[in-house]
DNA sequence: ATTATCTATAGATCTATAGATAATGC
DNA sequence: ATTATCTATAGATCTATAGATAATGC
């Protein structure tokens, strides 16, 4: 039952595209993606999608941009509190991160393969991250070196740190199909492994900074 | 100066097709690879692909079989000495990780982008690594288990411990163009980014392990 | 004779546009 | 009048093959 709306449905076409191209060009990348192929998918005409979007190349940049700045705001924005101790932020930013992938699923390997490996692609996503980055970075990097100084964990570069983390929470999605299968483990439900995860890379981050 | 051989040297182009196809699909990926492309920077007719090969498939499956195979090799090979513990055990399996990783930079980027984002060639992947992850998984397990008794580290899964290490190492490497440029790090050589690495994700492992 | 190579081109896509027609908003 | 949609097709690649010619090994 469909709830008429008064309000008129501006460029429905428009959105169906889209959410088409970003499924097309998430899963099989700029150069495996097919413009008719999404067409398709958004059930409309293949001039349609030059109609609204003129090139592929134009849809493709404003699906990067889109998700590079999704991206940027889930990760980057700074930690609220300035009175939560280091464990609570490094609690915060792999929560945080994992969430993030866990509702864009295909979205680090999309980065990955599309993004930085290529160059010209790669220097947009980056300007986007060093604006913010650093900021972050500067806060966590404060709250180690306060840490430190009080003899309650390790002065660690902030930097390194978060790369150890990424690299755990990235991996445990990307790299889970391979793990799951060689070892022949069951694949839970999602929100078991998130969530296991969040645990298990937290653990993992506390016990580098113990002194 | 060349010295001449005595012995033909058989099937050069083949040679010089083979070396181009594995540049072309490991850094564009079967789909943005061109065949025509491969053929030129073979320095050979765009028919002599076809002679040889047949189809653009056909190579690149090839290709993917003994990147597959090689990685499989250097990465699965017991550890030989049966009496080392099992810090030395986790030593070798890291240093024998990055150092492959280092010689095949581009191996990672692909196998996540094309091997496992198309379930039809995942299975193949995954076969071969069932076959042979299994021997070095339950060495360490023994270990592990061996240690946790004696009370010298935690009993964790020898799975979830190989997931960090391979997590930790490859993103060193995939990760590392957008952190070093995201927070304007230098680009060290190589062998010292290399060696640096193996010290940090060992250290990390180790202090995982840590009762 | 067999193997390797070349030129030329068929055949299949895929992106993009032209131009006609229908729907929409003033 | 403007905006949205459709059909048809141009134009550009790209993979693959046909068929002729040169090189090689017995």
């Amino acid at each position: 039952m469909q709830t008429e709306e008064t309000i008129p449905v501006v460029h429905d076409t428009e959105k169906a595209i889209l959410a088409a191209a970003e499924k097309e060009f998430l899963t099989k990348g700029f150069a495996g993606a097919r413009t008719t192929s999404i067409a398709e998918a958004a059930g409309v005409t293949h001039a349609m999608f030059h109609y609204y979007f003129r090139t592929k190349a134009n849809l493709f940049e404003r699906i990067v941009n889109e998700k590079v700045a999704l991206l940027k705001e889930a990760l980057f924005t700074p930690i609220e509190n300035k009175t939560s101790s280091l464990e609570e932020a490094i609690k915060t930013i792999i929560g945080r991160h994992l969430d993030f992938i866990a509702a864009n699923p295909d979205l680090p390997r999309f980065l990955i393969g599309e993004v930085y490996s290529d160059s010209e692609r790669a220097k947009v996503f980056l300007e986007q991250i060093r604006g913010t980055a650093p900021i972050l970075l500067a806060a966590l990097q404060r709250k180690i070196d306060d840490g430190a100084e009080s003899g309650h964990c390790r002065k660690v570069d902030a930097g390194m740190l978060m790369l150890d983390i990424a690299s755990l929470n990235i991996f445990s999605f990307v790299g889970a199909p391979i793990v799951s299968s060689a070892l022949g483990y069951l694949t839970e439900d999602m929100d078991t492994f998130v969530a296991k995860r969040k645990e298990e890379n937290f653990d993992t981050i506390m016990r580098k900074l113990k002194p």
